[in-house]
RNA sequence: GGAGGAUUAGCUCAGUUGGGAGAGCAUCUGCCUUACAAGCAGAGGGUCACAGGUUCGAGCCCUGUAUCCUCCA
């Protein structure tokens, strides 16, 4: 074994061995229990980013420590075909070479999207080989997949049959480059600077006055819009505008008639009071236009051009023509006033482009009934189990809130929308073929939003709607679904009542729930800022494990995390500690085939301890990982591995490795094996590949860690009295190294030690452990007892039930051994005064639990000793000085 | 306007049933001790945003305030 971890070494190739193992797949046994987690489909758009390595690393960690428990795991892998962002790619393509869909038509140009998709799913295989992810290939699936489009064409046409499903002209999002609907939640709102256009809108008696003008003042964000005016509302309650309700005005350049009405809509508060109402071009307007029968005029293009009814400004882009107004409003002198304004604005979550409310027919999802459903399963013992917590609230204020989802998209690149419209008498059919006679029918040329289809994904992956598919009756409903808390809306609420109403079961039992990946300075990585940091990098640089560990370890459930390279060194770091720790054990493990603990007789202190700390570590990890709770399973893990197995347990074992005794060396050898066996079988989650390497490496049983036992608990490992021991030994070593240290005597220069303890069964763990306090505190000559006294020029030093001291050598400085006394003497007194002070306060001592003030008794003991002990050897050194 | 999150060491962050404040990185000192110098040993560094409250006891629970962030309207 190299002397540094090189990870491209040890991941090169093993991946391919895995898959040729066949690890990955369930194992089938009916024995044992499912675990089944669905992959989050990326989109064929393009490549994984960091967000996806994190949240796929997270699913991986849980099914793989599942399948080493003895699950039947199932990890199901799939691609979404992203209707329209991987077609707006595409496009994009064809523009450069001159060439637009519309020229090739539907037919070929949905080849050139399938063409695209294969590049980019290759590219998406490769990256979830490099990042480790134990799925199982042999059912992966793909939206587009005949099996799943034939799922998504039942639940459109049972949804519909339901009256669930209609179809009507309404005020939609409409985004004018990609030229198709948009849901709600693909609309963006930011703030944009904009300006309040104050028009006057001259009254058509020429009798009316209004505050002695002969006009209203409107005030409109955008005044290209006013050749759809079809009225001015006020506020009913507002006094001002009372005597003007049933008036009529003119909208100017257009020279229209339209009425003033009263709606209560109309806030008193806001600009004027008086708003212009454009139902055709405002959701609000849209409303008010219907309680009052209003004409619905459409001024513009599909494109966002003005159409038609703009009059001159016909053909001319939607911010053109605004300039154009406002300027020819100016010479009618109508034109009041141009303030700017700072003002919320929705833009295209895909394109960018500023949406436009559009008056259109587009296909809709009613959603009361459903959202009412899903609320109500929330109540039962079948609810999905939000991790963290919090983020069920976010998920039933929307559901209560979430108005009827438009579900057509004026693409080609998706499932098509199963409905036709007979050519003779317009009548609909929705079915899940075309009719018999299709020479007759037209199908609707739209398909459905790409959420409508993964919203299916936790049950159409699994063979539904054949429900006596053996998948979905084994692995659905799905265990934990892992995901971005940004995607709640879009899609964990969509499987939610999907789910609910197709399968009448909760798609998973848990959603776990993790943030965005942000650069070092905290921002969002995106592609404006350039700042995104590509996690192929990351790998090519630190490997897959250290990638994975950091994004294990980083963060909390639902908390955001910043990439750092300095975090990624760190744990580049602590796997090189993991494979030096390991390449001593595997170079001192001699002729071993297997490891066998040796019987409990044959412990010493330090087995003892190492082993009730690995339990203690087994049962903390267990259970860390059960609650999701990956951040401290990490620190547990590197706690034990770093500080407890290499700084102590390792070294210790030196002492015995290099002696002599034949049969001690073979005992340590077999116990640092099974802590190494079982340290590994606990990273493997995390960090499958350079485990897997190690393992291999060493005496082991079975082909692969992939699918060995995960340790369990030993009850008769934990060791309470060892541990105490163990500490009592450690502390004695530090304050050694620490006299050591301040004395300036390095390990090379052998010191006299004097312990001096009435502690009779410490006298012996100090004993029983000669060895290894010669290991670390390299003595000269070392006494230990009741009757050692430290000469008067000493260092001392105090532990629990005993003191240490150094003789003094002319080397040392009196002051300077005088003020670290000091120092302690004021720790000491700082930490009994306030044992004192909680002692003293009775409600303490006779209302917190027992064990409590016991500890607090036993600590402020051990404290007035060492305070008492630490004041003698000042006076001592004083004295010795005078 | 509504909802949620954050505020803890110089920096990045943990701290899950309330019982003497932790890690990594950075800083200072000393060590090439045959697994690891990307290492080892030692050390310094915090009114846990602020103000109240509950409690014998609060970083943690409650109320309010401030600043920053996210989502929704």
């Amino acid at each position: 074994m190299p002397t540094k971890y090189d990870p491209t070494a040890v991941e090169a190739g093993r991946y391919q061995q895995w898959l040729d193992e066949g690890v990955f797949k369930p194992s089938g046994d009916k024995k044992a229990k499912p675990y089944s987690i669905v992959l989050p489909p990326p989109n064929v758009t393009g490549k994984l980013h960091l967000g996806h390595a994190w949240d796929t690393t997270l699913q991986d960690m849980i099914i793989r420590q599942k399948r080493m428990q003895g699950y039947d795991t199932l990890w199901m892998p799939g691609m979404d075909h992203a209707g329209i962002a991987t077609q707006a790619k595409v496009e994009g393509k064809l523009r450069e070479q001159g060439i637009s869909r519309y020229d090739l038509g539907r037919e070929k140009f949905v080849k050139e999207v399938w063409d695209w998709t294969d590049e980019y799913g290759a590219t998406i295989h490769a990256q979830w080989a490099k990042l480790g992810l134990s799925l199982d290939y042999s059912r992966e699936r793909f939206t587009l997949d005949e099996g799943f489009s034939k799922a998504v064409r039942k639940v459109f046409v049972e949804l519909y049959n339901k009256g669930l499903i209609y179809r009507g002209e309404y005020i939609i999002n409409w985004d004018p480059q990609a030229q198709t609907a948009l849901s709600d939640i693909e609309v963006i709102h930011q703030d944009d600077q904009g300006a309040f256009y104050h028009v006057a809108y001259p009254f058509v008696d020429s009798d009316v006055t209004f505050n002695g003008n002969p006009y209203i003042e409107i005030a409109t964000t955008r005044p290209e819009t006013m050749f759809g005016d079809t009225a001015v509302a006020v506020n009913p309650k507002d006094d001002r505008y009372k005597d003007l309700v049933g008036k009529e005005v003119i909208v100017p350049l257009v020279n229209r008639k339209i009425p003033i009405i009263a709606d209560p809509y109309v806030d008193m508060e806001f600009g004027t009071g008086m708003v212009k109402i454009t139902p055709a071009h405002d959701p609000n307007d849209f409303q008010v236009g219907n309680r009052h029968d209003l004409e619905r005029i459409n001024t513009m293009n599909p494109d966002a051009t003005m159409n038609e009814n703009a009059g001159k400004y016909n053909g001319m882009d939607r911010f053109e023509a605004r300039k154009a107004i406002e300027a020819d409003l100016e010479g009618a002198g109508v034109l009041l006033a141009v303030n700017p304004i700072t003002h919320s604005v929705g833009h295209s979550e895909r394109t960018g482009v500023q949406v436009e409310a559009r008056l259109s027919t587009q296909w809709f999802i009613k959603m009361k009934p459903l959202a009412e459903m899903a609320l109500k399963n929330q109540e039962t013992d079948d609810k999905v189990n939000f991790v963290p917590e919090r983020f069920e609230k976010t998920f039933t204020q929307w559901m209560e809130n979430a108005h009827d989802w438009v579900i057509s998209r004026q693409l080609w690149w998706g499932h098509r929308i199963p409905a036709w419209y007979n050519k003779a008498t317009g009548e609909t059919y929705v079915g899940m073929e075309a009719p018999e006679d299709p020479e007759n029918w037209e199908q609707d040329p739209d398909v459905l939003d790409t959420w409508f289809s993964s919203g299916l994904w936790p049950f159409g992956t699994m063979g539904w709607p054949d429900i006596d598919s053996p998948d979905y009756k084994r692995y659905f409903p799905t265990s934990t679904l892992v995901t971005g808390y940004d995607i709640i809306f879009f899609w964990v609420s969509r499987m939610i009542f999907q789910s609910l109403e197709f399968t009448g079961k909760r798609p998973f039992e848990n959603v776990l729930l993790h943030g965005l990946i942000r650069d070092e300075e905290g921002r969002k990585m995106s592609k404006s800022l350039g700042n995104g940091i590509d996690p192929m990098d990351v790998i090519a640089k630190y490997g897959a494990d250290a990638l994975r560990w950091f994004l294990s370890n980083g963060s909390t459930a639902g908390q955001d995390v910043r990439f750092s390279y300095t975090k990624m060194d760190a744990a580049w770091n602590f796997i090189n500690k993991i494979w030096n720790a390991s390449r001593f054990v595997i170079m001192n493990l001699g002729e071993m085939t297997k490891p066998t603990l040796p019987d409990q007789s044959e412990w010493d202190l330090a087995d003892k301890w190492i082993l009730s700390r690995l339990n203690a570590t087994v049962k903390q990890v267990t259970d860390q990982f059960d609650k999701f709770e990956f951040g401290e399973a990490g620190r547990c893990l590197y706690n034990f591995i770093w500080n407890d197995f290499c700084d102590w347990y390792i070294e210790m074992s030196k002492a015995i490795l290099t002696g002599d005794d034949e049969q001690a060396k073979a005992n340590k050898q077999n116990v640092l094996a099974y802590v190494l066996d079982q340290t590994l079988r606990l990273l493997h989650p995390i960090m499958p590949f350079v485990t897997e390497e190690i393992w291999l490496d060493m005496p082991h049983v079975g082909e692969s860690l992939v699918v060995a036992d995960y340790p369990v608990a030993h009850p008769e490992f934990d060791n309470d009295i060892a541990e105490q021991n163990m500490t009592s030994v450690i502390d004695l070593i530090k304050a050694v190294r620490n006299i050591r240290a301040e004395a300036n005597a390095p390990m090379s220069t052998p010191i006299d030690l004097g312990i001096q303890t009435d502690n009779a069964d410490l006298a012996n763990v100090f004993e029983t452990n000669r060895d290894y306090l010669d290991r670390f505190i390299h003595p000269k000559e070392l006494q230990i007892g009741p009757d050692v006294t430290a000469p008067k020029l000493a260092m001392t030093a105090e532990i629990t039930d005993a003191e240490i001291s150094v003789p003094l050598n002319e080397l040392v400085d009196l002051n300077e051994e005088a003020d670290r006394l000091q120092k302690d003497i004021v720790k000491y007194e700082s930490e009994v005064a306030r044992a004192e002070k909680k002692l003293s306060n009775q409600g303490f001592v006779a209302k917190a639990p027992e064990e409590v003030v016991n500890a607090e008794r036993a600590k402020q003991a051990d404290n007035e000793a060492k305070l008492a002990a630490t004041k003698q050897r000042l006076q001592d050194l004083k004295d010795a000085q005078n």
